[in-house]
DNA sequence: ACCGTAGATGTTACCGGTACCATCTGTCAA
DNA sequence: TTGACAGATGGTACCGGTAACATCTACGGT
């Protein structure tokens, strides 16, 4: 049996209203009643009921994210942020994984507007739409992450995928490349790579210079693209990959197809991984700032809910990381 | 305004007890009484308030986890794995992150008890008494995850860090190293680190030739523990890196100082993430199965929430793949 | 001395579920 | 026909907080 509010109050000889007084600040209690209070919380251990306390106020002070899953690097490193910002503010965050599928999503973003989730964080821009009418008619905003487009009638937080695409392309284009491999992961249920995608096919002027190898999302899948492009005739003289995942593989495996980077072969991702400096060619990439986003984007929720500002999309500007990866044909 | 049993209640024209047992599936309902009740429910658009079922049923189901960081590898694997086992058995998984400090684990601790969570999961051995305290008094279950000491008070669930540190160098004895740096990231406030390290010196007999060099839990890190080794004489002639990701930095620096590896220097990692059987050359690393860790966590906790089962310790064994990074003497 | 008022504290109701017990109806055996 | 009993449903209280309002006290101004 944990200690209550009235537990508090009968030790301490007072009633549980002011017991809730003084757990709350407010200052409408006497000296001498705040102390004897506070040494009976400390003393019986007590710690607030957050359910009782949740139904009374109607606040959780909980934010939901559906994510299609925590364990990728750039997920991983935007949650992290959006955590402590929360945490520092006194919100918590529940995370439900989804994968790519879009009735999943729905399913799991329910679930955490039943749970009480004030907002509701996912990726992307495209959402099941029994979703976005529940979070509308309960009022809990939904914010899309990793994405930015001021027109979207959801508040957007992110780089624009198009534009990110397009300077990584237009930086190829520019050392000289005609020839250039689109690698990406399965595009199925991310329109977030189809948008980096699709910025990079708009970006050059003849899309059947452009070859499509779509792969999976790992280094594994970086491989297998490499070796898939070895087979071609004739030869891409650049890979513009939608994830620095693949591109890790893809500077793993192409020495071993005999394939310079980069001499032979230019080689830029999407992303910059902490790995990208490092990594033999240090890998030029566009750089996606994953810190900077979750800290906007809790701050952002925070600042609605505690101090009722709208929240507006943000652009988070990504720019271009030239290392040793890509070289002038 | 949002549903409430009350409300259906009155819509179905039955008592809101009789709209709670449909939504039990208690079964002593009549067919149509049920039927007229979930056309409301479904009508009114009516989701349960989590809150007050929780306040009832003194049942959250909600499981806290207190992690350093979800931005890591190894971390985001199990909690991805340990949130999808959770979902599947109607439990919510909330994370929270404290870096390396035991003070601020304890803080987030007691902050997820107050949320209800009806268990933690932590990392390590090592805790604040104060939140095992709580935890004890309110019969919140603690596991801790990534280590294995069946003779703990605790539930452990993980690999034994020194059998794995120690898997490690038994393998590079084998090969005839004898002169071996240790990498490792801070060991301050990270007992897991600590043990891995203790199990390498341990199986070595002469820890006079086990030069230790800690540096930074990250890729830049191994970058730099190989620059400090490069000075060195005699040079070790291997490097056992307790974890992955600095063993990522180093096969990546060592060529860049003129070592060959393995033919210079060998190199091993503990924890084998998926680049490494695709890095050049390929990581020889002791293999934590995270995915597996994560659902065995999930599933024990589950059994003992839901079916009083005690949660007992779990060894999730570790082995060595041998891979190209090491060779013989 | 009296009143108004601010400050401190208490009383009661309510948030939205579930649990327990009471009540009502219909069926079947005696 | 009556009573026992099971099945269906309703009424009320309770979980542990907070909110709104009521009450009581002390003090200053006139």
């Amino acid at each position: 049996m944990t200690a209550t509010v009235r537990a508090i109050a009968r030790a301490a000889g007072v009633s549980h209203t002011t017991v809730s007084r003084v757990l709350n600040r407010s200052n409408a209690v006497r000296k001498s009643t705040r102390a004897r209070v506070l040494a009976e919380v400390a003393r019986l251990d007590y710690t607030p009921n957050h359910a009782a306390r949740a139904l009374a106020t109607r606040r959780t002070r909980t934010i939901g994210s559906v994510v299609p899953s925590i364990d990728s690097s750039s997920n991983a490193a935007w949650l992290n942020a959006l955590e402590s910002t929360l945490e520092r503010h006194g919100y918590a965050l529940i995370i439900a994984t989804a994968g790519f599928d879009q009735e999943v999503e729905a399913r799991r973003g329910l679930d955490l507007i039943g749970l009480g989730a004030e907002a509701l964080v996912v990726l992307g821009l495209e959402h099941d739409e029994r979703l976005l009418r529940a979070a509308r008619s309960r009022e809990v905003p939904i914010v899309c992450n990793g994405v930015f487009d001021p027109d979207f009638p959801l508040p957007t937080i992110g780089g624009d995928g198009r534009s990110m695409g397009a300077v990584a392309m237009h930086h190829l284009l520019d050392l000289g490349h005609e020839h250039i491999a689109l690698v990406s992961g399965p595009l199925g249920g991310n329109d977030r790579a189809r948008m980096r995608l699709a910025g990079a096919l708009e970006a050059h002027p003849d899309r059947s210079k452009l070859p499509h190898l779509e792969t999976s999302l790992s280094v594994e899948g970086g491989v297998r693209a490499v070796r898939e492009l070895a087979t071609m005739t004739p030869r891409p003289t650049a890979m513009l990959c939608v994830s620095d995942i693949p591109a890790m593989g893809a500077l793993f495996e192409l020495p071993r197809q005999g394939l310079r980077v980069p001499d032979d072969l230019s080689v830029v991702g999407l992303d910059d991984f902490d790995w990208a400096p490092h990594i033999e060619p240090a890998l030029t990439a566009v750089h996606t700032p994953n810190d900077e986003l979750g800290r906007a984007l809790g701050e952002a929720i925070v600042r609605h809910l505690d101090e009722g500002n709208p929240i507006d999309s943000i652009e988070v500007k990504a720019h271009l990381e030239e290392r040793s990866s890509t070289a002038r044909r």
